[in-house]
RNA sequence: GGGUGGUUAGCUCAGCCGGUAGAGCAGUUGGCUUUUAACCAAUUGGUCACAGGUUCAAAUCCUGUACCACCCA
């Protein structure tokens, strides 16, 4: 067992003449006795005054007065002799104040003049509206609740070094709007989703984050031990598992948003733990988990961003169309005709064309895995309007259910969007002898070297013995949802604190 | 793993045909009672990522390492 690092070098942080000079002004307002006050409630909100009185004129607030108190940030700072303005910035936005020497008293005034930028105060006072007509806060009353011993970042350029936007992510929203706008369209996003499935008939639920045998994806799992019991426990790769049991149970619609957990590498689109959110609903199949997702996925943009029509990364992107439906041949054909659907379907052809590309490919690819492989290559990231790709091979889909028309390939779907896999749906695999042979499939595959072939769950094939009813099921990949409706180019953008390397 | 670009003051950046470090912001001091990235004057602050090499002399040229970003596998 390692323990966090936690040294003297580890624990020792960086100090600077600009800090050292706050600690004393820290210093002399502890000697006051009344530093770090929790005893100011403020009654408004800057962004909220704005909307409420923006409107009144200059008149209108002289002839009533309009008392308020708010706190916040200081982000701005403009003294001038006897009299300065501050922007002061909360969870709402950004509003003025005006504090003058004979507003306040002298007294505070020179203490005033002495606060930082970044420091957090609280004032009270009367609205007006400035020469250019700025709602102001006249205030009668100022005080210094927290003190910013740090320099904010350029009040002009904000955090722009990226790296530390990650790292120290409350500079980043301190500083910057856009981040501020990223993460509150983020949780309206979910909160819009919640209240479709809920409104839906779906049940939240929570199933474990930490399994005693991994399962439900195809993916490398964090391993990590109980103590007490003495067992290797895995971080959940995906809840799938659980939440069709859950479906065994009569639980008939279930629906859970959470982290799962992957051992791979970071990347633009990756992050080792990321949220998805399944949903599983009985006397559903593939087709009309693909008409639901369509919908719900046009019903959170509308929620978060007021429209299905929006820019990505300088391209429209447009959600009220029916998105398209085809499999892997009709999309590798639709988009390089010079593929013709007899070599499509040439595995001979398949595998020289792939040795071409320099795709590996294992001896015991079947023909649907050589063009799923052939579409990854050469297509996938050209589906930019939405497409649902449908009829994935049998053997790389453990769960499914088989199609009636052809074994080889599955009831399933994958969601394109940008060129993007945002959602993975199937009629799931409800017969238990099936789905007990396609678990022997997978440890023979792992036995063979595939580390992310999937393990028997014997408990899993124990409660579809007991009848999983005719089911459909999906996951969406929350972050990459949000990346599409906040313009993010990067997973990390998305996420508040992502996995970094260490300092 | 490969390629390209980057790392200079607390922050944002300039300097890079070699000659011993600059600006704006923030800080400090002074001035200013309607400013808008306020302004004016003065001023503090740097192991130029790290380690080698070339040279009389390296932030600058060369090599390597670390970290960051982007692209490719």
């Amino acid at each position: 067992m390692t323990e966090p690092t936690q040294t003297p070098a580890a624990l020792q942080v960086d100090e600077n003449h600009i800090i050292a000079e706050r600690r004393e002004k820290l210093k002399t307002w502890r000697e006051s006795g009344k530093a770090y006050p929790n005893d100011f409630r403020r009654e408004n909100l800057a962004a909220k005054l704005d909307e409420l009185y923006g409107e009144k004129t200059k008149e209108e607030l002289e002839a009533t007065p309009i008392q308020v108190k708010v706190a916040g940030r200081i982000m701005l700072k403009r003294v001038m002799g006897k009299a300065s303005f501050i922007t002061v910035q909360d969870l709402s936005g950004r509003i003025q104040f005006y504090v003058q020497k004979d507003g306040v008293g002298e007294a505070v005034y020179d203490d005033f003049k002495k606060w930082d930028l970044g420091d957090i105060v609280g004032g009270v006072g009367s609205l007006f509206k400035t020469k250019t007509g700025e709602l102001t806060v006249q205030c009668a009353e100022i005080r210094l609740l927290s003190k910013c011993l740090r320099p904010l970042p350029e009040k002009f350029h904000g955090l722009t070094d990226v790296e530390q936007k990650y790292r120290q992510r409350y500079l980043d929203l301190a500083t910057n709007e856009e981040t501020r706008f990223t993460f509150v369209a983020r949780s309206r996003m979910i909160a819009s989703i919640r209240g479709h499935m809920t409104h839906h008939g779906f049940l939240e639920v929570e199933t474990p984050m930490m399994h005693p045998i991994p399962g439900g994806a195809s993916a490398k799992p964090f391993t990590t031990h109980h103590n007490a019991l003495d067992m290797q426990l895995f971080l959940r790769i995906a809840p799938e598992l659980y939440l069709k049991r859950l479906v065994v149970g009569g639980f008939e619609k279930v629906f859970e948003i959470n982290r799962n957990f992957r051992n791979e590498g970071l990347s633009p689109r990756h992050n080792p733990e990321f949220t998805m959110m399944e949903f599983y609903e009985a006397y559903a199949d593939y087709q009309s988990l693909m008409d639901f997702t369509e919908g719900l996925i046009r019903h959170a943009a509308r929620e978060s961003l007021g429209t299905e029509t929006f820019d990505y990364q300088g391209r429209t992107l447009d959600l009220s169309k029916p998105f398209r439906r085809m499999t892997t041949v009709e999309a590798i054909h639709y988009h390089h005709p010079g593929y013709s659907l007899t070599m499509l379907n040439d595995a001979g052809w398949l595998r020289q064309k792939l040795a071409d590309l320099k795709v590996e490919v294992f001896p015991t690819a079947g023909l649907g895995t050589l063009q799923m492989q052939l579409f990854e290559e050469t297509t996938e990231a050209e589906l930019w309007d939405p497409t649902y790709i449908i009829d994935y091979p049998t053997e790389v889909s453990p769960l499914a259910r088989r199609s009636d028309k052809n074994p080889d390939v599955t009831e399933r779907f994958e969601l394109f969007i940008v060129g993007r896999e945002i959602a993975n749906g199937f009629s799931e695999l409800n017969d238990p002898e099936d789905q007990a042979a396609r678990f022997l499939e997978q440890m023979k595959a792992k036995d063979a070297g595939d580390e992310e072939a999937m393990y028997y769950d014997a408990d899993y094939i124990r409660a579809l013995e007991y009848g999983l009813p005719p089911t459909g099921g999906c996951g969406i990949g929350i972050d990459r949802l949000v990346m599409l409706l906040t313009n993010a180019p990067a997973i990390r953008d998305v996420i508040l604190f992502p996995q970094m390397r260490p300092e």
